[in-house]
RNA sequence: GGGUGCAUAGCUCAGUCGGUAGAGCAACGGCCUUUUAAGCCGUGGGUCGCAGGUUCGAUCCCUGCUGCACUCACCA
């Protein structure tokens, strides 16, 4: 191969040859193209944001990404992205030495650098660094998109979704409203310790990897441990483990966590999504509702709004929750009373109004196919759906009082999805044992996703829970929501992708 | 899993009623001392997603596959 550096960029490999010989210039120069420090006085969005205070001291030191080139000859001005913003940075070769600019020359968009140099403004107005220094810090070999914006517009961007998800570094780098939204998730997740701890909450870690799975109806992700030699699964909920720790005497716990779940993928559901769970001794599940509505408005507080738009709906929490049965809404969205119906009438509507049915469905499931495809649309502003059926919630209390068959439960719901859910927890081991055993007996008729029996559960439950009010918050749609995005691969780093 | 659509240069996109392709940006060589989508002159860059089929000839038509987007079903 010739020493010479090839005189034409051609394909990618040879754009990254061709930079692949600017290394050996540099190094040739006496610079190291890949530094180990750069002690930097400012981020840029500092400069900007305080100019005249900056101004004064005038000698800055700072560091970020290349992402664009104005050369005139001798006159040239870059622009250098950190963290939080970007700023110009003007070079000139009497300025920066000779040496200084041989370095310029061999820069490419998408360079780590560091800068000395002077603050002031140019002609235009613009704050702008005069570089008195330039330092390779890191030599980009691999060329980004080059993205260009005049008022608000924004050219050639870099919009392809799928590069954008499984490429993730350059989507933050060439799109930096993205990050915006994840640091405004992580905020989100903050707050919510926040106002957990402030509440007297303990946040704990509970095992993922599980013998046996429960909490939730879902399919499992399945491992093998091959030192145990047996099957092990990945956790779909927080639940049985947290209410151990219940029985243990920790008062009130919370978990905030991934789990998994071996289902779809689409754009409100991910395999593996962020699941909080907590969990209040001496409390049920009234308590738990003002709990949750506080909570939002603890969210909105520290967001400074009350009103989202998501999914085309403007959802307003600056109103109270409504607070409706699970009955009274399908009477209202139905139709009819369902309140006394027998089994055999409820499949009977489910048959009228078209719905299709499984054979090991009974009851509850006839009750929450009508629910979900009447009502659950329809419940944009934030809903409390209380009293569920007993057979879709085997962990839940009977209600108070109620119907038999019906159980202390709530969801929270708004733009038509479910954000949370919640009960007056069973404390019954008796009544436990026998609902544990039902799923077991729906699992081995064939429904894949009924709990299996957890005989270390039901033995903690025996040993005494005390009354507690649970509740499971799906964190991604919560940060979906308050960040007015309606995918959930956007408020996710690294969605899943098909390789 | 079903349906619809998309896949062309590093990025954003044209295009070929079937005769192996273009633009802008980026890259490369020049010019330019206050630019900011900088500008000007010049140069190169593509197995047109993959595999088959039809055809004298396929990037284009057909089939299958893969990936992505939207959507329906299930789930948070």
């Amino acid at each position: 191969m010739s020493t010479e550096t090839p005189t034409q960029g051609k394909s990618l490999t040879e754009i990254i040859d061709v930079r692949k010989e600017k290394i050996k210039k540099i190094r040739e120069l006496g610079f190291e193209p890949y530094e180990y420090n750069f002690e930097r006085s400012h981020l840029t969005k500092d400069i900007l944001d305080s100019y005249d205070e900056i101004a004064e001291k005038n000698v800055v030191r700072i560091a970020g990404r290349l992402m664009a080139i104005r050369n005139m000859g001798r006159a040239n001005f870059i622009d250098i992205q950190d963290d939080e913003g970007k700023i110009q940075v003007y070079i000139q070769e009497n300025k920066v030495g000779k040496l200084g600019f041989k370095l310029f020359k061999l820069l490419d968009i998408g360079d780590i650098l560091g800068f000395s140099g002077t603050v002031t403004k140019t002609r235009t107005g613009q704050v702008t660094i005069f570089a008195t220094e330039i330092k390779m810090l890191s030599k980009n070999i691999r060329p980004i998109p080059i993205v260009k914006e005049k008022d608000g517009d924004v050219f050639d961007a870099f919009s392809d979704k799928e590069q954008r998800y499984r490429q993730r570094y350059l989507d933050m780098i060439v799109n930096p409203s993205v990050k915006d939204v994840f640091k405004k998730r992580s905020k989100i997740i903050q707050w919510t310790r926040d106002y957990l701890n402030n509440s007297g909450y303990l946040e704990v870690e509970t095992p993922i990897l599980q013998p046996i799975y429960g909490g939730a109806n879902a399919r499992p992700f399945k491992t093998f441990y091959n030192a145990l030699n047996s099957n092990f699964y990945l956790r779909i909920a927080l639940e049985l483990y947290l209410k151990r720790l219940i029985v243990g005497g920790i008062d009130k716990v919370y978990e905030i966590s991934k789990t998994f779940r071996n289902e779809g993928v689409d754009r409100s559901h991910n395999p593996e999504f962020t699941l909080l769970e907590f969990y209040e001794t001496y409390v049920d599940y009234n308590y738990m509702m003002d709990f949750v509505e506080n909570y939002f408005r603890f969210l909105c507080e520290k967001l400074g709004k009350t009103d989202f738009m998501y999914n085309n709906h403007n959802i307003d929490f600056s109103q109270p929750f409504q607070r409706r049965s699970m009955f009274n809404l399908l009477e209202e969205y139905v139709g009819q009373d369902l309140s006394n119906s027998t089994e055999e009438e409820l499949k009977k509507v489910c048959k009228e109004k078209g719905i299709s049915l499984k054979d090991s469905d009974n009851y509850g499931n006839y009750l929450a196919y009508l629910f979900d495809e009447f009502v659950e649309p329809n419940l944009i502003q934030p809903t409390f759906v209380m009293d569920f059926p007993e057979a879709i919630s085997p962990f839940a209390k009977p209600k108070r009082g109620g119907a038999k068959g019906i159980v202390e439960r709530f969801e929270l719901f708004i733009a038509g999805q479910e954000f949370v859910n919640s009960f007056s927890e069973l404390n019954d081991p008796i009544d436990q044992r026998v609902r544990l055993e039902n799923q077991e007996r729906l699992q081995e008729s064939g429904d894949e996703e009924a709990h299996q029996m957890d005989e270390d559960f039901v033995r903690a439950v025996e040993t005494g829970m005390p009354p507690t009010g649970g509740v499971g918050v799906g964190i991604d749609r919560v940060v979906m929501l308050l960040t007015g995005q309606n995918s959930i691969r956007d408020v996710l780093f690294f969605p899943q992708m098909r390789s």
